[in-house]
DNA sequence: CAGCTGACAGATTTCAATATCTGTCATTCC
DNA sequence: GGAATGACAGATATTGAAATCTGTCAGCTG
C-alpha cells in the first residue's frame, strides 16, 4: 500500500486522509495508530507527535467529515429566497447528506456514531453549528413577518431536535424505509406552520 | 431466596412477576431462564412450557411494563377536557412516565431498551397503541374546531415522532439534563401552534 | 394423563493466557 | 536542532478452552 508519489512532508493534513481511508477499510473499531502509521510509511510514534491521543485523532477526522456537511448546507442559508424555502431546502438537505453519507460510508458513519456516544466535542460542535444555521434561517424569517418567533435560537434549537429522527445518526436504520420521505415532509409542514 | 408463600399454581402471570424480578436484580443480560426457573423453584423445562423461547418470555415481560405506561396515559385520552389540554397533558406524562421508569428501573429499562433494538413486535404494538390515543386526541380537537388538521392519523404519527427526544429510550441520557424540560416545553408549544 | 423433570446437543458466554495497541521518551538521523 | 524512530510499560483486545445457557424431549410423578 505504497503512496502514489513519494512523501514531501508529513502535514495533520496528510494523516487525517489517511486515516480516513483506513477507517473506511477497517471500520471504527478495528482501526488503530498502528494502521494509520503503516499506512504513510512512518512509525506510530510520528503520528503522535501531531495528534497528542487516538481520540484526538478519530476526533479530527469525524471533524473534518462533519465541516464538508456544515459547509454544503450554510450555501443554502445565504441563497436569496424566500426564509421559509430556505428553511425547507435546508432541512431536506441535512436528512440527504446525512442519509448519503450513512449508505455510503458505513465504516465512517460507524466512527461517527461511536463519537455521538462520547458526547466528543466535535459533535457537540457541529450541531452548535447547524443550530447556528437554522436560527439565521429563522431570525431572517421573523425580520421579514413570515415567521413569529419571540426568540429564534430557542426555535433553532427545538426545529433541530424535533427533526431529529431525521438527522440523528441512532435513527439512520429507519432512514431507508419507505415512509420516510413522507413523514420527513408532514413533520416540516407541522414545523413550518408552527413557526408562522 | 424462598417463595414467601407455597407456590399454588405455575401460572404465566407468576412466571412474568419472577422474571421481572430477576431482570430487576440481574439486568438484562446476566437474567437467564435458569435463573427465573430457580426463583420459582421449578426447572427451566417448566418455564420453556409457558413460553416457547427466552425472546418471547423477555418481550412478555415488556410488554406487561409497556401496557401499565398505556394504561395510564389512556386515562387522559378519555377525560372531559379541551382537546388541547389533553394534548399537552398527555405528552407531559408520557415524558415523565419514561422518565421516572429510566431512573427507577434501570435494569428493566434497559431491557426495554434491547427490545427497542430488534425491533420487537411487543414495542411495535405500544407505538401504535400510544399513536391510537394521540390520534384519538388530535381528531377531537378538530371536530371540535381547535385543530386544523387533513390527516389525524398522520398528525399523530409526526407529533409521536417529533417529540421523539423526550420518550424515545435512546435520549434517556438527556433526560436528566437541566434544559430538558425548557426544550420539552417549547417542542410542545411549537407543535400545537402547527396543529392549529 | 397433565404437568414437571433432568439429561442432552448445540449455541453462547466466560475466563485467563497471549498478543496487540496506546502513549512516552531517550536516542538516532538528517 | 527539529523531526522521526523504536523499545518499553501499562492498557486493551483476541483467542481458544471450559463453563453455562437455551431449547428439546423421553420418561417420571402425583
Amino acid at each position: 500500500m505504497a503512496a502514489t508519489s513519494p512523501p514531501p512532508t508529513l502535514t495533520a493534513e496528510r494523516i487525517l486522509e489517511a486515516t480516513e481511508e483506513v477507517l473506511r477499510r477497517h471500520g471504527p473499531a478495528k482501526a488503530t495508530v498502528v494502521d494509520v502509521a503503516r499506512a504513510l510509511g512512518v512509525s506510530h510514534g510520528t503520528v503522535y507527535r501531531h495528534f497528542r491521543t487516538k481520540a484526538a485523532l478519530r476526533e479530527a477526522v469525524t471533524k473534518r467529515w462533519l465541516d464538508r456537511t456544515s459547509a454544503a448546507l450554510s450555501g443554502i442559508v445565504a441563497e436569496d429566497r424566500a426564509a421559509e424555502d430556505r428553511l425547507r431546502a435546508w432541512l431536506a438537505a441535512l436528512f440527504e447528506a446525512k442519509r448519503r453519507k450513512a449508505g455510503d460510508d458505513p465504516e465512517l458513519f460507524a466512527t461517527y456514531m461511536v463519537l455521538v456516544d462520547e458526547n466528543g466535542p466535535a459533535v457537540a460542535g457541529h450541531i452548535a453549528d447547524l443550530t447556528g444555521q437554522l436560527t439565521r434561517i429563522i431570525a431572517d424569517g421573523t425580520a421579514s413577518g413570515t415567521f413569529t418567533v419571540s426568540d429564534p435560537a430557542a426555535a433553532a434549537r427545538v426545529v433541530f431536535q424535533a427533526t431529529g429522527r431525521f438527522h440523528d445518526p441512532g435513527y439512520a436504520r429507519e432512514w431507508e424505509r419507505p415512509e420516510a420521505d413522507g413523514d420527513f415532509a408532514s413533520l416540516v409542514d407541522l414545523l413550518v406552520r408552527g413557526l408562522r
